[in-house]
DNA sequence: AGCACGCCGACT
DNA sequence: GTCGGCGTGCTC
């Protein structure tokens, strides 16, 4: 007879703490799915064993204990998952089934007999090995050794778009292949990484590896974490879910384009998915490698402090030039009385592009409906004096707001700097791009590439596939013309307005546009002739246009890590979202009042001076249900102290079932809506 | 979260 | 009398 501590499986919060139960197979081991009688009903629930033990604790009551029903011998954690998943319940204070259901698959086996291969015939360029360049074989000469040596280590891959970043995981992952040790690679966003999984089809083999989709069907990932976890799976590629692959022995885990937010999770678990990586790989000795052209300033400032070893690629593949950068300033473009989306540059430039049968793309980052109050004579843009964040303008209220916050101010009818009456809010979103482009260019075939175009099943290979055979001119889209999309034809990137995503009320905003700058002009010109890259702005010298007009990371992360220094942004403190939410507004209200008092007693003082809002939260409403949030910012070092006050606090208000609120913990997440 | 228990009002 | 409303409290 064995006694299991388990976690059940269901969505109580009131539930998430271990019960004991004896078992009568001795075959039972820690990590195991089993079934158990729970509650009144003795209903039948699936449960995870964390803990195997001969003897019962004397703690617990013999008479309560209840017996196990049977085990599921399919499905078996590891020691590493279940800790992984314990060091998540702390982390971000989520519920520990949470965590363990990120491990585990759901769904039962296909039963379709034979699993389809999604790829199968797509497989690209056989065993080629690219000859390496030198700064590609500096970097395998730094990271190899740790591989050989089963050393954990950090690596960050800072190379330029098209500098071969791919070849270098590939030779890592080959070195762990060949000494019998796993990797998983992980992308933003797996529809877009066709062309990476191709080339590592053509060199592993599409029998050795598993892509994670979410396409894919619970009955087919099913299979896939069964084929992994008996480890007939070297290598998992996937977007960030598949930091969790049922691997052993990880030899490497690589974070491509690390930069991008979709590695953190925005739903419970809220993870950071580099996190994750980290603690599974260095409980193997495995590295973890963050690749990127514009490393987050959270990793880039790790890497200036040692704890991620920095590797620098400087040259394009076959020394193609970086692209010309030209930033035009728009207020220049209205005093000259150019009223129009385009200045004179950008469409002369399409004009000649257009010409000369080179293909344009238009980049527009119209993130949700965020308008912004701007001059357009002085370019002051109207900033919260508290945050220093844009403000936003709200129709509906006829305000202006700081959504991180809450201040409310009247619209101003002239600049506060200049005094011009030319103060306005902007919004121009990429349907209204891709009109004005057709009536400015009604010669030319355009294509728009955005959420509302893409919805729809199979419409964005079609979109590209077209663009790709030159049957589109133009291509109009959001980010996601921005993401590692690689055609040879274009000549031309136009950056409609560099403006949106520096405004946005976030203080990556600075980060977020140098990114998007970036990120866009590596679309010009990957063909043999040098791309040409138009800006257009109303802030030519902000430091996040200038420095990626140069190419120069390095300019633009010392202005950047100044500016989180001073105001206490991260790196230097972790944003904790609080939110409160329910169904009436009231109860919401009274439900944030109540949180903020039991973490201002819990803070102390002091501390509690780092606890800001308390008020409605931008998105207001939502499903339904009220919401309420306030802001933690977390000094540096201070994470495992805060994180416990909210947590006991979190559990006070869950303890007493009178109140009729939710109450969830963000940590550093992505938006504060 | 469920689920059962239990203490009140409405109805055959 | 008894059927069922949902407030309360517990789950190894």
């Amino acid at each position: 007879m064995k006694y299991i501590d388990v976690i059940i499986d269901n969505k109580s919060k009131h539930t998430d703490s271990f019960f004991t139960y004896a078992c009568s197979d001795d075959k039972v081991r820690e990590g195991q799915k089993v079934y158990v009688p729970f509650g009144k009903g003795n209903k039948i629930r699936t449960a995870y064993v964390f803990c195997v033990k001969d003897e019962l604790s004397p703690e617990s009551d013999p008479e309560k204990i209840k017996s196990a029903e049977s085990l599921d011998t399919e499905i078996c954690l590891t020691r590493e998952m279940l800790d992984t998943a314990l060091f998540m319940t702390r982390r971000y204070l989520c519920k520990t089934i949470e965590a363990v259901s990120c491990f585990t698959p759901a769904g039962s086996p296909s039963k379709r007999g034979k699993k389809r291969v999604p790829y199968a015939g797509e497989e690209g360029e056989r065993g080629a090995e690219k000859l390496l360049t030198e700064e590609q074989q500096r970097a395998l000469a730094e990271i190899l050794p740790y591989v050989k040596q089963k050393k954990h280590g950090l690596f960050l891959l800072h190379g330029v778009t098209g500098s071969g970043k791919t070849e270098v995981y590939m030779r890592v992952i080959a070195e762990c292949v060949k000494r019998e040790r796993t990797a998983i690679m992980l992308v933003p966003e797996i529809s877009l990484t066709k062309q990476i999984i191709e080339r590592f089809f053509g060199r592993f083999g599409t029998e050795n590896i598993a892509v994670l989709h979410s396409r894919l069907a619970a009955g087919e990932r099913y299979d896939e974490w069964m084929r992994i976890r008996r480890g007939d799976i070297k290598i998992v590629i996937g977007a960030r879910s598949a930091v969790f692959a049922p691997l052993e022995n990880i030899g490497a885990v690589i974070l491509d384009e690390e930069h991008e937010s979709s590695y953190k999770s925005d739903m419970a678990p809220k993870y950071d998915t580099a996190e994750i990586a980290i603690k599974r790989a260095k409980a193997y000795g495995g590295i973890v490698i963050a690749g990127s052209a514009t490393p987050s300033v959270n990793t880039y400032k790790r890497a200036e402090e040692g704890i991620y070893h920095i590797i620098n690629i400087k040259e394009r593949y076959n020394k193609i030039k970086l692209p010309l950068v030209e930033t035009v300033d728009m207020r220049k473009e209205l005093a000259a009385g150019n009223k129009s989306v385009f200045s004179g540059k950008l469409h002369r430039e399409i004009a000649s592009s257009l010409e000369n049968g080179r293909q344009v793309i238009l980049f527009l980052n119209r993130r949700g409906y965020s308008t912004f109050i701007s001059c357009r004579e002085c370019g002051y843009v109207m900033k919260c004096p508290d945050c220093g964040i844009s403000m936003v303008y709200h129709k509906n209220e006829n305000k202006v707001v700081c959504h991180y916050c809450g201040r409310q101010e009247n619209v101003p009818a002239l600049c506060p700097d200049c005094g011009s009456r030319y103060i306005k809010y902007f919004g121009m979103g990429t349907e209204k791009l891709e009109e004005e482009t057709a009536v400015a260019f009604p010669n030319a075939k355009t294509a728009r590439l955005d959420l509302d175009t893409i919805s729809r099943k199979g419409s964005i290979d079609r979109i590209l596939n077209d663009f790709e055979d030159r049957k589109t001119d133009i291509l109009i889209g959001t980010q996601i013309v921005a993401k590692g999309l690689d055609f040879a034809n274009v000549g031309l990137v136009g950056i409609i307005s560099a403006d949106i995503s520096l405004n946005i009320p976030d203080f990556r905003s600075a980060e977020k546009t140098f990114q998007l700058i970036t990120q866009a002009a590596g679309r010009a010109g990957r063909g043999e002739e040098r791309g040409h890259v138009i800006v257009q702005t109303y802030s030519p010298e902000h430091y996040a246009v200038t420095a990626a007009a140069a190419h120069d990371y390095e300019a633009f992360y010392r202005t950047e890590i100044k500016m989180r220094k001073l105001l206490g942004y991260p790196p230097y403190a972790d944003m904790m979202q609080i939110v409160v939410s329910s169904a009436e507004e009231s109860d919401a209200q009274a439900g944030a009042d109540l949180t903020e008092a039991l973490l201002r007693r819990a803070l102390g003082d002091a501390e509690a001076l780092n606890l800001m809002g308390n008020r409605p939260a931008p998105i207001g409403k939502s499903s339904g249900r009220y919401r309420y949030h306030m802001i933690l910012k977390c000094p540096k070092g201070k994470r495992p102290l805060y994180t416990s006050f909210i947590d006991a606090v979190q559990r006070q208000i869950i303890a007493d079932k009178k109140n009729k609120f939710n109450i969830y913990v963000d940590i550093n997440p992505y938006s504060f809506m």
